[in-house]
DNA sequence: GTCTATAACGCGATAGAC
DNA sequence: GTCTATCGCGTTATAGAC
């Protein structure tokens, strides 16, 4: 192993075991044993597991926002709205073309990206929106002007809705995938995946305004 | 305290510091000081720590999936379809019911459900499958009727979609609800989140069947 | 049924030799 | 820049007194 690629095989190592079992289920030991490292070098190379977890964040969302940033460039420029699925398809195609650049795996990215929401890690939320918090604010006032006709209330729950469905299910792809193709020979990859999504989050950002009862005493 | 609570004591204790933490972050010493009872009733009254975590599961799927049952169950007795609305208004009100019966907080329900998905927790995945699989497939079986022109593939991973923009963004309930709060003044509560989900999830789940191509070479 | 005490182990982090 | 050795602490789980 030649001298400074030590820090990158830690990366690679740690990015693999995170999105597998999350932070705290994966110890220092078992990111330095698969990267086959010294069990000091992570500390040597990045000071603490925290900075470890930021900077596997960094080296896919970086890429990712320098990409959403480009396709959305043009839209900032004019005034009228931009249609909603034209939106969200640079928001699914950045995922992408920000992964298969580097030759990486974009189902990681998303479970990468679950785990941020959904473990307790105060650091790595901060981490996330101190470093690209702006560009997730020019995503979403695109989409809100897109939208003229939403109270903000409702646009945002819809974003978050949006942003549930595409994140959650995405970052379970994998497994989906293989009971899909155990039951019905139905074989998926994320592209067309992404691809069905457009329609479905575009219908959900676009429904009527009619909120329903949902009142717990009636049956049906 | 009372002789025989303990376990009680210690499932409400573990039910808010799972919600709030996940599984790993949560260590048996707090749970136990949380709840005022000694370390080692934990192991006593219910074996493991693996075993606490599926009986908190327990406590609020059982009272939730009966619910669930009791509304599909005048829709199981007819062949026609039912409308993907009324299914999403069962599914939803079951939560919403099951959980005021007992003065529990149904956000906490969504939470844990969230976790039960993101974290790595096989032995919790097995439990709620083998336990509570029936009534998923029983309730994907009449939701698949309900939408007979999409094929299999497409109807689960739009189902897949739906479970996550209704888990993920509901998981989130409380952080959501300050942001817009805060931003807007706009306060929402859980019933009235899921009124407006109905006819969000309905759109996505009839949206038109059109497939994008996400191409990551095109811009637009 | 509940307690104290402790076993047995894995963790993150670091000092210091090389 | 990389190694070994180890510190100090927190973890789950259990044995045994009450």
């Amino acid at each position: 192993m030649s001298q400074a690629d030590t820090a990158i095989r830690i990366l690679d190592a740690a990015e693999v075991l995170f999105a597998e079992r999350g932070f705290t289920e994966t110890s220092l030991r078992t990111i330095t044993s698969t990267a086959r490292v010294n069990l000091a070098a992570v500390n040597y190379h990045f000071g603490s597991k925290k900075e470890l977890i930021q900077a596997v964040f960094e080296r896919f969302l970086t890429p990712f926002t320098l990409e959403l940033n480009r396709k959305l460039e043009p839209y900032q420029q004019t005034k009228e709205p931009i249609e909603v699925d034209r939106l969200l398809h640079s928001l699914y195609g950045a995922v992408l073309s920000s992964m298969t650049v580097q030759g990486r795996n974009p189902q990681r990215f998303m479970r990468l990206l679950g785990l941020a929401y959904t473990q307790h890690q105060g650091h790595l939320r901060r981490f996330i929106v101190a470093r690209y918090g702006n560009s997730y604010r020019a995503f979403a006032g695109l989409l809100k002007n897109a939208l003229p006709e939403l109270d903000p209330s409702t646009f945002y729950w819809r974003l978050y809705f949006m942003l549930g469905a595409t994140i959650f299910s995405l970052s379970s792809f994998d497994a989906i995938e293989a009971i899909l193709r155990e039951d019905f020979g139905a074989r998926s990859n994320l592209q067309e995946t992404l691809g069905k999504l457009v329609p479905v989050a575009t219908a959900m950002l676009m429904a009527p305004t009619v909120d329903t009862d949902i009142d717990s005493k009636k049956t049906k």
